[in-house]
DNA sequence: TGTACATCAGTGAACGCGCGTTCACTGATGTAC
DNA sequence: TGTACATCAGTGAACGCGCGTTCACTGATGTAC
């Protein structure tokens, strides 16, 4: 690899971490291209060296991002398995620090309400990666196939569900009981397995 | 009341009207002040005699169109309590119908992820409103006080992260099956009580 | 009841601003001989 | 090894556009006498 294409590879990083970062804090149209630019030390006009459009990007970020917070989380389990993996994942998704720190964490809340209108590309990389972390969470919390499939979906949708709002309320009272209620809600419903 | 004020208070709620429709279907961003007025037949610099800016019309949007969607939620499982009352309200929220039209059901979705950066008054009228379902829904499940509150917030939290990610997976498989995990889930949860 | 003036809901053009995207350019890197 | 030319990553100004908000105005409604 020439020294000119791995420069560009190492930009083109630099741009990907710069929009994983923006869009978890302020969702796809408060990440714009400039201060995407920006935050990777580059000025607009080098974008389109790079990605085709604002929607590859997010496209190509969302699929990243959710890579990195998921791989951790699930990781973070360690070798344990059902009811006691769960309560490791929920603790850590459900905590007032992800809350908090969006930018260092789960990019669904953040870019889902807005992915209902963008393109396809960015619908799909969603739907594959919702898909791929669904069923890592589903082998985790053990069971048969149709359970492990359920639950791998259902604690996600409650997980992102419940961040989501704790987000949209923040500085209420409100914020902290919704995420201990959804946390308590998991375990609960999992006393038996 | 005099004609004018009544007229007034007419357009009032054309305006209203207008903005819960746009809102549910395209999020803060995508209902445009100018918008929302065409909606109402009327153009756009009328707008600042009816509202003091675009936040406060989200809010009072927010709060009337939560209100609509819930009691009726909530009243559509009649007498029901329980099992069977949860049973009625989690085959209407998470419905493929309710994911495919947007204009007519929960602003929840098009709006939290953005309610997130938005000022207080948007992030308040969804802690209120949220508390009051939250409550009514616990009501309708039963159990002691903290059950009641527990299930009601932790409930609301799968039923509309559920709906937000199948839209945001409109159009792929995963899309339908979030939406009977989610409700499977939520009765699989209850098979005790 | 009729007339003169005041009010004010709604109009439509204009404001400053930030957006995604384009494009002529610069200058360091790469290639050919 | 040295020189002349080609490539192309990144610059920065400009584009057309839609946004929230402002404001001078119009004309129907309301009030005073």
């Amino acid at each position: 690899m020439s020294v000119r294409a791995e420069q560009k590879e190492r930009t083109h990083q630099d741009i990907l971490a710069s929009a994983i970062r923006l869009l978890r804090e302020k969702g796809i149209s408060g990440a714009s291209v400039a201060e995407v630019m920006k935050g990777a030390g580059l000025t607009v006009g080098g974008f389109y060296a790079h990605f085709d459009s604002k929607e590859a990007l997010v496209g190509a970020s969302l699929r990243q991002s959710m890579r990195e917070m998921w791989s951790r989380l699930l990781a973070s389990a360690g070798e344990a398995k059902g009811a006691e993996a769960l309560d490791i994942i929920v603790r850590r998704y459900l905590s007032r620090g992800h809350r908090d720190d969006p930018a260092l964490g789960c990019p669904l809340p953040a870019v889902v309400g807005e992915a209902a209108q963008a393109g396809e590309p960015v619908r799909e990389a969603i739907a594959d990666e919702v898909a791929t972390y669904a069923d890592a969470l589903g082998e985790k919390l053990g069971g048969d196939r149709s359970a492990r499939r359920r639950h791998g979906l259902a604690i996600l949708a409650l997980m992102y569900g419940g961040v989501s709002l704790a987000r949209s309320m923040k500085g209420t009272p409100l914020s902290d009981e919704m995420l201990k209620a959804c946390r308590d809600f998991a375990r609960e419903a999992f006393r038996d397995s």
